[in-house]
RNA sequence: GCCCCCGUAGCUCAGUGGAGAGAGCAGCGGACUUCUAAUCCGACGGCCAGGGGUUCGAAUCCCUUCGGGGGCGCCA
């Protein structure tokens, strides 16, 4: 990556002065390079003079020129400037980003790699909705946020696991159960009433119907106790496949369905809760038993066992993140949550100190619930109220490309209306359709020129501003990927890829691709090319199409 | 009451200590005998919610006020 170069021939230079005395032999700080915001100013700045000022003693325009006087700068690099009040600017030459044409082409999608992640093993859990119902709006922009994060970190050299965590015990799946058996008793004309507190989305009569159609009314004839279980494991499973073919048409896959009974079942909930008994953490208080996450620096303790014997789900969270952890022993665990669950947040951070393990191993990423708005107006939501729009619903209405930029392209931070009407508008207000749209031009002048074999184009032909702009877009996409998997924060790839879109409709309208001048046309095809395989790796990440026609 | 997130152009939002604060959309003015005009170019548009502080430097960090959202269960 270009910018590491520049990084490097920074910190070298900065030694290199300190030896010769040109500076004082103070300790430096982190070399850190960035984009300037003006393209007068080069492309890649340093504001490291300025930072060491104080400690060397000196003014930020002499540190700024021993430093500069000091770099051997490779032939990538055209010029070294200072600039008041003692900025390092560098300047990539042309030459050389014309060659990078054929590099990008030689490396493929890899070259959007980077090794930040040196192979270390990470999980990244998202999605988790309960598997009481389908999934909405809100649970897909989880969905594209982990998804596309998953797709980050690989890109990023991490060995990446991802994961849905099925909430398949507890109590909600007993008004589940509960629900599901009203609904099947009244397809055969049965009233029994839906728990208060259960699902009274008619979704639950469609899955009811499903049993009913293949069982019949056995399952009212045997004891009850034992047509709960029977109908909730059916129920669940109809109601993942449902959750499975949504995520597939947003293009999210999972590598593994961890299912919350499985700790149950293997007794590792016991375990954990042994794990955590061992080391003075439990405490049996009021006939329940407690988390006495206070001693770990939190407000108050946490149930872990209610005082009716049941344990929380809180129990088995704990159980699971002893199994990330421990067990399974990731370098990292990234859990997705909606705001919702910030509630949650603290005693899982002192559940981890519980673990003994380094705080920095869990990350919970929290993202701000969504708003399905029509018309300008909102529209209320509620798994259990009943009133629901699914995602099924919005897939069909509005498409998955549109859904994923979308989402995907705001902070998790910012909360986020999300307007059905706006959303499958198929106009300038849908910046997806835009970086398609460069995509699919790309794939028409492929076409177009299927018979000319361009491996032999010289690149350094390319020397067009439009251009050198596009080639330079191209080359911050491995910077993008280190920074978004840094920051976890793959939100900013949308905004990228409408630069990137913009960069190459800006060459279009400049260059001509396809001409009479043979060299400059393989030229610019390699460019074409190149440009391809950036856009596509690009919208890959972001996990949208790269369709051949619009 | 306590905790978390947000407040930046008319609208939707980037910008996690650096150079007159950016993009898209809307509105305004231009560009198609051309590989897809779902495109391009230009101008307009800002007390970065208010007030204090830290710093050579603050939209960014700290304190505080106001406004919006979320959370404070032996639910998940």
């Amino acid at each position: 990556m270009i910018r590491e170069v520049v990084r490097q021939l920074i910190d070298d230079a900065v030694q290199r002065a300190q030896e010769d005395h040109a500076l004082p032999p103070v300790a430096v700080p982190e070399v850190t390079v960035e984009r300037p915001a003006s393209e007068a100013h080069g492309d890649y700045a340093s504001s490291l003079a300025l930072k060491m000022a104080r400690a060397a003693r000196l003014s930020p325009m002499a540190i700024a020129g021993a430093i500069a006087t000091h770099m051997a700068p490779p032939p990538s690099i055209a010029a070294v400037d200072v600039a008041a009040p003692g900025f390092i600017n560098i300047r990539l030459s042309p030459q050389w980003l014309a060659q990078q044409v054929d590099v990008v082409l030689e490396a493929g999608p890899a070259f959007a790699s980077t090794d930040v992640g040196r192979g270390r093993r990470v999980q990244v859990e998202y999605v988790s909705a309960n598997p009481t119902g389908p999934l909405h709006v809100g649970t897909a922009r989880g969905a594209a946020l982990g998804d596309s994060l998953a797709r980050v970190l690989q890109q990023a050299g991490y060995e990446v696991e991802r994961e849905y965590y099925v909430n398949d015990a507890g109590s909600r799946m007993d008004a589940f159960n509960a629900s599901l058996y009203a609904r099947y008793a009244e397809q055969f004309g049965v009233d029994i009433p839906i728990p208060e507190d259960g699902y009274p989305g008619e979704y639950l009569r469609d899955v009811a119907a499903a049993i009913a159609a293949t069982e019949g009314r056995r399952l009212l004839d045997i004891p009850e106790g034992e047509a709960l279980l029977e109908l909730g494991r059916r129920g669940v499973e109809i109601i993942l496949a449902g959750v499975r073919d949504d995520l597939e048409r947003l293009n999210v896959r999972f590598d593994s369905w961890f299912h919350e009974q499985w700790l149950y079942d293997h007794g590792l909930v016991d375990r954990a809760l042994a794990f955590l008994r061992e080391r003075g953490y439990v405490v049996e208080r009021e006939g329940a038993i407690w988390f006495t996450s206070s001693s770990l620096g939190e407000d108050k303790d946490n149930v872990l066992v209610r005082s009716n014997g049941l344990p929380t789900y809180f129990a088995s969270d704990v159980a699971y993140h002893y199994d990330k952890l421990v067990r399974r022993s990731y370098d990292r665990a990234i859990d997705v949550w909606g705001a919702d669950h910030q509630g949650h947040v603290p005693r899982m951070r002192a559940v981890v100190g519980a673990l003994e393990a380094d705080p920095s191993r869990l990350v919970i990423l929290l993202y701000q619930l969504v708003n399905l708005v029509r018309q300008g107006r909102p529209i209320a939501m509620g798994k259990r109220t009943g009133s629901y729009i699914t995602l099924r619903e919005v897939l069909d209405e509005v498409g998955p490309d549109a859904i994923r930029f979308f989402l995907l392209g705001r902070s998790p931070d910012a909360m986020m209306d999300f307007d059905l009407d706006l959303a499958k508008a198929q106009s300038d207000v849908n910046p997806v359709y835009y970086v398609q749209y460069a995509y699919a031009r790309i794939a028409s002048i492929m076409r177009r020129a299927e018979g000319t074999a361009f491996a032999s184009g010289d690149v350094s032909l390319l020397t067009h501003g439009a251009e050198l702009a596009l080639i330079r877009k191209m080359l911050a996409l491995p910077e993008v990927v280190a920074d978004a998997a840094f920051a976890l924060a793959p939100h900013t790839l949308p905004y990228y890829a409408q630069e990137l879109a913009t960069a190459f409709h800006a060459f279009y309208k400049d260059c001509r691709v396809i001409s009479d001048d043979l060299d400059l046309t393989r030229a610019r095809l390699k460019l074409v090319a190149a440009c391809q395989t950036m856009l596509a790796t690009t919208l890959g990440l972001i996990g949208v199409r790269a369709p051949e026609h619009m």
